[in-house]
DNA sequence: TTGCCAGATTATCATATAACCATTCAGTAA
DNA sequence: TTACTGAATGGTTATATGATAATCTGGCAA
């Protein structure tokens, strides 16, 4: 494993690691994401929790799963979706610590400005 | 710290991760960043490293900064850009590591691409 | 079969962004 | 001051992507 860890990448495998990030460079689909945290929904579920139009979920849904973020399982009449990768949330947590400690910075600055 | 980890993020926060996300969407950020990996360039470096255009590069330059993901020094009449924040590396360590994983599922299709 | 419902797909519009070129700005030296 | 050079900025074009409405598909029940 970690063939990756110390040699640089190539054009092509840039372009493959930022079109993952594009996936989640979306908020509609953080927060589906999100909503699928504790569990499989379905698209109706989706649509309710995300407030969103159900063709835009639908469409969401068939990006995340593209890149096989999320898994679909048919139950009956309706598709469950789940998580696929729970590395995801190491990913957005690691962003949001970044966040927090620049606005801890933003802040010391700010205080020691006033 | 991580008042994140359990928490469901706002609408705005998604907004914000998502834009982090955004920024490391890109094979060009990505390649500069990877050039950055191993210490400070200067931007005449970094259009040799990345066979871009100058302008193109500063204005990458200028999203990664705007971002907080690189830091930039003057050095007389020169710029040296370095890296803000190591975090970087554990985001795109961990979707290449994911990248190994779906690869050996379906690594005929990715042996073709390259 | 028909009707219904969950979900996917298509078409269209609007917005966003990257690449390129030319220009401008800023720092240094003569 | 002027000339030179590294870096940033503006404008334009082309492409990509998201939101929406309307339509289509496929499974289930009567």
């Amino acid at each position: 494993m970690s063939t990756v860890r110390k040699n640089r990448l190539s054009p092509g495998q840039l372009g493959v690691v930022a079109r993952v990030f594009g996936v989640l460079a979306e908020p509609s689909r953080l927060m589906l994401l999100q909503a699928l945290r504790d569990g499989p929904l379905t698209v109706t579920e989706l649509v309710a929790a995300s407030r969103m139009k159900q063709a835009n979920v639908s469409k969401h849904l068939a990006v995340l799963h593209q890149h096989h973020l999320v898994k679909r399982e048919r139950a009956g009449i309706t598709i469950r979706y789940e998580i696929a990768d729970p590395m995801i949330f190491s990913l957005c947590n690691l962003v949001c610590c970044k966040m927090e400690r620049d606005t801890k910075k933003a802040a010391a600055i700010f205080a020691a400005e006033i």
